[in-house]
DNA sequence: TATTAACAATAACACTGTTATAGAAAATTT
DNA sequence: AAATTTTCTATAACAGTGTTATTGTTAATA
């Protein structure tokens, strides 16, 4: 009985622990949001929580450790935009719209998308395990994409190859946006994205042209 | 006399000083390259060149300032990486080698390629003007693009877009490739970039289709 | 209740960018 | 040429960073 009561409690503090750790990292999400990837610093992370340092040493390890948690949950923020994302009517618009929905969580999420793609904070490289992990929250898109091309052979490969130069493109569209470079152009950054989406769908995906 | 030589003296000392300055943007330009980003501390630097920190102040007013001389670096390194692509064959193929050879440029100095479009010093953020002066590197491609729709109206802010599509894309392959997002496919990052790249010339640039 | 194990706050270490202080060197003036 | 002023630079400090050893407190066991 004492050993039940005993695993009981540790059972519920296990639970405490983890909504605490939640908890923490909703504070340390919206310090993100709120005030840049430089407001991401132990001490200050301590302080709007309400604890010392140790602690967070304690169940994150390290800073390292810590951040991993934000780049996994940019990556799960970015998986709901594309799943947010319905299919009305052909395979060609939906592509599209999980690109721009793409684009929209980076512009929407600046903070996390600098901390998943521009190393904003100096300290943080994922792991290659969660670079994979943050790659499946692609998953969408690549099925998409494998959706057109079930004919050809290698299509798994194909899909992947496609997904990627997809992914390339809208990332560099974003990527540039987001770190300062205008355009010359009277074009909105949006519309050159739509240009070379188009582009590159037409060429790469023609069994869908006639869409 | 005497203010004639005091003003030769200062000639002398001034030029002296361009001629440190110049030392020292070396030596920091090596650390970067050689111990990465983040071995860009001032005191650092104060050691390598062999003077107190205060010196670094007084000639580059802060940290900003001094970083300010690296990102204007790797773009005049870009720039120059693109200047000594020579024109063979046809304006597409001359297009596919200004890109290959921005890619080659970022792969072969990575540490500068963060700085000027990763966020790879946390300190650091370009100013307006240096951003400007930055995308002044690529005026060789855009001068191809315009080049290849001389014929059309409005020439000049079109070739200026379509610059900005095709650099977009060049720079989110590079982008992801540094950022070690690799590709699930056989395909090599090259080839992919180089299928992107024939789709958007294909689409975009159709006059000279039948190069 | 006494003892042991887990825990967490404080303070420290080695760094960072930046600057005020103080001292040495050079240029100017007398 | 001597005295004064100006210019410069090294030192040391301040406030901040990630991280951890120390120390005291709290909770679990015997």
């Amino acid at each position: 009985m004492k050993a039940n009561k005993v695993t009981n409690f540790r059972v519920v503090r296990e639970k405490h622990q983890q909504e605490l750790r939640r908890g923490i990292l909703d504070d340390v999400s919206n310090l993100l949001v709120q005030k840049g990837p430089n407001a991401i610093t132990m001490r200050r992370i301590a302080d709007t929580v309400g604890c010392s340092t140790t602690i967070l040493y304690t169940m994150f390890r390290n800073k390292q450790g810590l951040v991993d948690e934000l780049y996994l949950r940019g990556f799960e923020l970015l998986r709901q935009s594309l799943a947010a994302v319905s299919y009305v009517d052909d395979l060609r618009n939906y592509i599209y719209a999980l690109c721009l929905s793409y684009r929209d969580f980076a512009l929407a999420n600046p903070t996390y998308y600098s901390i998943m793609f521009l190393k904003a904070i100096a300290e943080y490289t994922p792991s290659e395990a969660n670079l994979k992990l943050g790659q499946a929250s692609l998953e969408l898109l690549v099925q998409a994409i494998r959706d057109c091309i079930t004919d050809q052979p290698e299509a798994e490969e194909e899909a992947w190859e496609i997904a990627r130069i997809i992914w390339a493109t809208v990332h560099g569209h974003v990527g540039l946006e987001l770190t300062g470079y205008a355009n010359y152009s009277k074009a909105s950054s949006q519309q050159m994205l739509e240009r070379a989406l188009q582009a590159l769908v037409n060429e790469l995906l023609p069994t869908i042209d006639q869409g």
